[in-house]
DNA sequence: TTGTTAATGATAATCATTATCATTAACTTG
DNA sequence: CAAGTTAATGATAATGATTATCATTAACAA
């Protein structure tokens, strides 16, 4: 049930999380959709954020601290900073493994690998 | 400073999450360890917890819902259950990749790998 | 044995996220 | 195209996990 309508303020959030790179929390692109759209709630921007998700349009990257996101769903992985939480992209070539951006100089200290899906018993 | 002290209620955490494989909860924990150790607080199970992740005792397992905690820290990555949000662990030998519990019979529809560390500016 | 202060227990505060609800606006159907 | 249905919104209250506060207790050094 529950067909989906259109609505100007979810475009909004799709199009501002496509046209950046830096994996912005609610808040951020909230503060960033508001500058073309002031009337836009917080929580139509969460709402979204869930529904874009849901529909594999954005990515949500769960981190230790605020949840983030981000709009290019191609294959690719995460980097945290554990000082300033800032998310940068690890790039992955089909060839290669994982290239950091050209100007990284950083340290990786640690890194976790999670598996997603459905356990035996809620298979069914 | 601030010289670490023995205390008994962090030993009870500790000894707790290496007895078990569930990844439970600081909530899951608190209500385990309050068996044998009926006074202790929720806080000082945070606290604990806290504090033994930092020290490399326990690791913390960032998830959608709240933090899950494990005991045993060898190289081993995770699976989580999108449905009933439990965590499984899913070894990794030194030769092959992984191995998933013998019984496993679920279906892994993704995956999430995020490194750890400090960016450029925060190394300094 | 005593003094210092880390750790605790109880609970208030915080903060990200979700739920609620009256209003608005997409879409459907007559 | 007008009217009705209900998804989406905006505003805000509620929730829930985690952290902070603070008076009290207990480690441990002198």
């Amino acid at each position: 049930m529950a067909t989906l309508r259109h609505s100007n303020q979810r475009d909004a959030v799709l199009k501002d999380l496509q046209a950046r790179y830096d994996h912005p929390t609610a808040e951020e692109v909230y503060l960033s959709v508001k500058k073309d759209f002031p009337s836009i709630s917080l929580a139509t921007v969460y709402r979204n954020l869930k529904l874009l998700e849901s529909e594999g349009l954005i990515l949500k990257i769960t981190t230790g601290d605020s949840d983030r996101f981000d709009g290019h769903t191609h294959n690719h992985y995460h980097f945290t900073c554990n000082q300033c939480m800032k998310v940068l992209d690890v790039d992955v070539d089909s060839a290669d493994f994982c290239t950091l951006p050209k100007d990284f100089d950083g340290v990786i200290t640690g890194h976790s690998l999670m598996f997603f899906g459905l356990c035996s018993k809620c298979k069914n």
